[in-house]
DNA sequence: AGCATATAACCTGTCATACAGGTTTGTATA
DNA sequence: TATACAAACCTGTATGACAGGTTATATGCT
């Protein structure tokens, strides 16, 4: 659905994959309309919560009937551009990482890309989260992300609480960024984190290997506490060598 | 269209935004279509290029209309999931960077996050792209990196073609990495550098200036020829300080 | 047997109509 | 002013029909 604008296709080339639309032809109506929409917004300059027209209402006035609307709304939605339901008004979006979450899903199940190259690309944005949060925190984040920290090692024995603070951990510190777009980033690798985080923990078998984990997440909390972002990229690079570790051991590739 | 999938809805609560179907109620046929579509790739164990039953079969094992069907498949479609067209079967897609393209654009264009906030990101991602291309590159990728810097400063009196191999070069160093998940991070940036990138060249005023820039590219060039990791990083840093800076004299928030 | 062509089968894209059911807005009343 | 109800609006689903492109199979020729 999202496709190369008219607008858009100047004399630079874009530099991915070729566009099936461009290989086979003629963009589709609903692809048209797909754009109607998201020019529409640009030229209205919406904002989040903005009401949009309705399906009949761009159906009339691109001329083309609600089935195809109705398509270009669905991919819209898919890609978390729109929020359409039953009865409501369509409105603008707020962005979530669902739409790169399902991408990365996808590539994974379909073995084009690997956990653990995943796991290079989060590595990457996490070690940056964490010294954007050393840097930019708020008092009230830190004490979050400190709080995350301390209930995974008290619910160490129930490993479900436990994970469950290790995602809001993560997410915290994403949020301390103050860069959404890092934090729905990181907001993305949570589908994989869900499979994974499981079979990485039942790869410690001493107390002593789960308390490293504990530890390493308490100093990632501590740095970003104590302001220091080389301490807290330090200490984050060092949560990803043991998780990258656990996941080598696990057999996860 | 992408939901939680009843499967995956464990103790464990994702870390993102509510999911407006989980406010709102039950699933949509239609998501329930998308689901099914993902799980038969999953179980099936397909792979890119593989086929997938028509519209008409999934909706008659599933038991809902076509138009339900049709829209799922946009909805797949829309996020590069699946390749449908005019009379071709439908089949597995390779991810492209389209899907994460589409929200970046749609996110700036809604005031959501700032051309610069991704410029953050894009730094963070490229530093370790260009990092990875300096341990991992083959002569020839190196060759051909080297070959886009080279062409940048041939072609410096003409914009479009510089730009083309200014995006062509920060592809080659993604290729480079050889994990394909940050060369189609690196790829999706590419929409909003076709709109920055000429505003940023403008306030470029001095013949000097812009010899800096290019210098940059091909330091950057030359620490992965000489498989220079640090050098690499380096070089890529200062170059987007420069970058930065431009788009701050260019007004670029 | 190999190649070219024609045909059949298959597939997506679009339109129109109808109905179900939920949400939002406007109006009337206490 | 607050509440209740009705009207208007909106999405979700189904069905049927037609247009037109792609792919697989059958047939004919060399």
């Amino acid at each position: 659905m999202p496709v190369r604008s008219a607008t858009k296709k100047s004399n630079i080339v874009r530099v991915s994959p070729e566009d099936a639309s461009a290989v086979h032809g003629a963009q589709t109506l609903v692809q048209k309309a797909f754009l109607a929409v998201t020019n529409h917004i640009r030229v209205e300059k919406l904002k989040v919560g903005d009401r949009l027209p309705s399906e009949k209402s761009f159906a009339d006035m691109l001329g083309v009937s609600r089935a195809v609307m109705r398509e270009a709304f669905g991919a819209l939605s898919a890609l978390r551009l729109i929020d359409v339901g039953n009865g409501r008004v369509p409105r603008v979006r707020a962005m979530d990482g669902l739409a790169l979450a399902t991408s990365l899903d996808h590539a994974v199940n379909t073995a084009q890309i690997t956990v653990l190259q995943v796991w290079d690309v989060r590595r990457t944005i996490e070690l940056r989260t964490a010294v954007l949060a050393a840097e930019h925190r708020t008092d009230a984040e830190a004490e979050k992300i400190m709080y995350h920290a301390k209930a995974m090692r008290t619910h160490r024995k129930d490993f479900a609480v436990m994970a469950q603070h290790d995602f809001e951990l993560h997410h915290a510190i994403a949020q301390a960024s103050h860069n959404i777009l890092f934090a729905q980033v990181v907001s993305s690798f949570s589908d994989l984190m869900t499979v994974s985080l499981p079979l990485a923990w039942a790869t410690r078998n001493t107390a002593k290997e789960r308390t490293v984990v504990l530890e390493r997440h308490e100093a990632i909390a501590e740095a970003i506490a104590n302001k220091d972002p080389e301490a807290a990229m330090l200490a984050m690079d060092s949560h990803f060598d043991g998780s990258v570790q656990n996941l080598l051991n696990a057999g996860i590739k």
